[in-house]
DNA sequence: TACAAAGTTTAGCATAGGCTAACTTATATG
DNA sequence: CATATAAGTTAGCCTATGCTAAACTTTGTA
């Protein structure tokens, strides 16, 4: 029948959004934790659980819990009592997702939020900007500089 | 000590954006729900499990174990083995969200990108943008209209 | 009207990602 | 160098969100 033709084909033109929603938000606690992990050795030259925890606003045991699922994941190495390290996957993915975080955070900014919104904001937006969103932000940056 | 403070303060500052974006993510299935609800109804009259299920691409169970929780929470009403009604507050929900959800996939057209793309990132993007983003997007928006 | 198909619900399971409390280890300081 | 404090770990709990399989109800049709 025409109609339920077209009512599956509308279900699953829709279902494909919402699948990637979820594929990102399962990728997103990797991609938060590398990113400020790579950022505490840059600035401090190691990367502590405390710092994490402070900065996640998330409770220790959180993220020693968070820790062992990236580990097992190949992202992150690290001995009892010891700070914390990136393999080569982690850091890769630390520098892709920094590199996209800034390209949204100051796409925000040239849009004309305030600092602190687009710091707020990006932050969550970034794990849903598909590459070809991606390259329109940073051609509107290009085009439109921060002041 | 001077070094503590500055640490502790950047923890707050950071914390406060996953804080924000992990308050976004609890709200949004509720969202996404009353939304596709409110558009069943608009389009066939009623709103049942299973387009329910096919549109959001999960199981049958998933959904129903979901409208109990929205039942609880004051957005759905329902009686066993019949279509599925909104209240007030759902409906509010749903026309609030609906708007901000337009404004966000017309954005990222007026962006540049293709219909699907806007479609299917706009469908996490908007869960995170705030009330001040949300207004740089609408300025945007009336000053490059989709063509 | 009887029955098959379609739709809905329940039960039981799993994982992710939060939490607190109690315990263990490392480190800084007198 | 002894020990108090800080840092890290473990155990046990919780909720949200997914799944499959089985049972039940409604509905369309022969
Ligand atoms: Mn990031
Ligand atoms: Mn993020
Ligand atoms: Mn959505
Ligand atoms: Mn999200």
């Amino acid at each position: 029948m025409a109609l339920a033709n077209k009512k599956g084909a509308t279900a699953k033109l829709r279902s494909a959004a919402f699948k990637r929603v979820r594929a990102d938000h399962s990728a997103e606690l990797a991609g938060d934790y590398v990113e400020m992990i790579a950022d505490l050795i840059d600035e401090r030259g190691e990367a502590r659980c405390t710092d994490l925890a402070m900065r996640l606003g998330v409770a220790n045991a959180t993220v020693v819990k968070t820790l062992k699922r990236l580990t097992d994941q190949g992202l992150v190495t690290q001995e009892p009592y010891r700070a914390i390290f990136l393999t080569g996957d982690g850091w890769k993915m630390a520098e892709d997702g920094k590199r996209k975080h800034m390209v949204v955070e100051n796409f925000l900014l040239a849009l004309g939020v305030s600092a602190d919104t687009a710091r707020i904001d990006s932050e969550g937006i970034e794990h849903h900007v598909s590459a070809d969103t991606l390259k329109a932000m940073a051609r509107f940056l290009s085009r439109n500089p921060i002041n």
